[in-house]
DNA sequence: GGAACTCGCCAC
DNA sequence: AAACGTGGCGAGTTCC
């Protein structure tokens, strides 16, 4: 599999997306290396407390019994051996070679006090020891210089290392806080982010040309219209909490998941999952509004006893989505993976070429992601040269994939913000002319001297 | 004692 | 018939 530039402008793309990334990692990233130094000692603490609370249980000693080595906490490979072979207990998932499952879901399946504290305790050493620890090792006076690589990834997405700047937690609250306040804008400046909305399903629209994807993705809510279907409501408010959470499990558990190749199945099962925390605005549990539809059946317990029916029904709603709501998308896949056949490659609007072994997924997808990072780079590489040509203080100094971060003086924040606006959603698509869907964007900042854990939505 | 592999988890 | 796309990275384990 190779993907490469086969025009003279995707080259330049990736000639000018390397000296402008260069310049942002030169800037690089201020972080507080006190509080670094402090929230690791804190989560030590916390550590070593479940540590002793979990080894000094029963559970603790049976685990110890179990293993010939010393007993390790960390080390699924024990753990796996004293549940599912010791204990003997049913493990829920194997592993692809053959051991009984450890992870997160897993464990928690088992409903075992000490296990729920192991699980805790593993979340606060990946904290400390994956993206603290790195912050420390990484930072020269005061500042990280995260890399991003143009080079390594197939869809001719970037990747960053040393540290990764690309996956740093968002979605579990106290993670989130906890790495995210490490970061700061130099002093005296903030934050400001612009991340493309749905790029990826823009492109998509670009592609396939399918009216519908088109139509949902501009005016309409995809999302909300499916979560109405998958659980059977008559409407949903997304301003509802509980209802908030049904159309995020649309979105997670079956769109996202469906437009990169999931099945139904699959689906189901994460489906059930959200519905856990899912509520109707009257109330009703969505567990219990599912079994009152008659999809599922449950336990005294509130557990699920029996899904087949929600399967079958999540079957019926995904034939419905690919071969009816958005059938020119399907269409477009099949003529895309048919041309793929006879060819052997397939080209991106942005002048590059996939080719060699692909499946059809990677042939339907690598175009989409490729393309939508490759909007982001240019976007990325129109910032870099105005702050130069304006002779700006403010740096864009990061990009995750389908966003740019900017440490922004506070007296160019009205100004940048206009301008990288402006680059994005009008020069954008005035320079690449095949981008006949309107693009949008959202724009994030913080308050001078303030964490990038304190960004908040604003408009110009 | 380092390379390679496995498992798990973070992001888009 | 089968069934999730792209990465980086830490810790444990096994291989050489």
């Amino acid at each position: 599999m190779l993907i490469h530039p086969k025009t003279k402008e995707a080259y330049q793309l990736l000639h000018q997306g390397t000296l402008a990334f260069a310049r942002a990692e030169q800037a690089g990233m201020r972080i507080d290396v006190d509080y670094c130094q402090q929230k690791k000692e804190e989560l030590t603490n916390r550590i070593n407390q479940l540590e002793k609370e979990i080894l000094n249980s029963k559970f603790g000693k049976r685990w110890q019994h179990s293993t010939k080595s010393k007993i390790n906490l960390n080390s699924n490979y024990q753990l796996s051996y004293f549940l599912y072979n010791v204990q003997k207990l049913e493990p829920a998932k194997v592993t692809i070679t053959g051991k009984g499952s450890t992870d997160d879901e897993t464990l928690s399946g088992l409903r075992i006090p000490e296990l729920d504290k192991l699980l805790e305790m593993k979340k606060l050493l990946k904290i400390r020891d994956t993206y603290l620890d790195a912050f420390l090792r990484e930072q020269v006076k005061g500042f990280i210089h995260p890399f991003f690589n143009l080079h390594l990834v197939r869809t001719f997405r970037s990747s960053s290392d040393r540290p990764n700047f690309q996956n740093i937690p968002k979605r579990d609250k106290e993670a989130m806080q906890l790495c995210r306040k490490a970061l700061y804008p130099r002093k005296g400046n903030q934050f400001l982010a612009m991340d493309f909305s749905g790029i990826e399903v823009r492109m998509a629209c670009i592609y396939t040309q399918d009216e519908k994807l088109i139509y949902d993705t501009v005016h309409g809510d995809m999302h909300k219209d499916m979560a109405i279907e998958l659980y059977m409501l008559d409407s949903l408010d997304k301003h509802n909490s509980g209802e908030a959470v049904l159309r995020q499990a649309g979105k997670n558990g079956f769109v996202f998941p469906e437009f990169y190749g999931d099945y139904y199945g699959n689906c189901a099962l994460s489906l059930l999952k959200w519905a856990e925390q899912g509520k109707l605005k009257d109330g009703t549990p969505c567990l219990i509004h599912l079994q009152d539809k008659g999809l599922i059946k449950l336990n005294k317990n509130g557990t699920v006893k029996n899904n087949d029916k929600f399967i079958e029904h999540v079957k019926h709603v995904e034939d419905m989505f690919w071969n009816e709501r958005y059938k020119i998308y399907t269409k477009w896949k099949d003529k895309t993976w048919g041309l793929y056949q006879k060819k052997g490659y397939i080209d991106m609007y942005t002048g590059f070429r996939c080719s060699g072994l692909m499946n059809k997924k990677d042939v339907t997808n690598y175009p989409f992601q490729g393309t939508a990072f490759h909007c982001l780079l240019w976007t990325f590489i129109e910032i870099d040269k105005r702050m130069r040509k304006e002779n700006w203080d403010s740096r864009p100094i990061s990009q995750v994939h389908d966003e740019v971060t900017v440490d922004t003086h506070p007296d160019e924040l009205q100004h940048v913000s206009k301008s990288i606006k402006n680059i994005a959603t009008k020069e954008l698509p005035e320079a690449w002319d095949w981008i006949n869907v309107p693009l949008d964007v959202e724009l994030e900042k913080t308050k001078v001297d303030e964490s990038w854990a304190d960004k908040k939505y604003f408009e110009i």
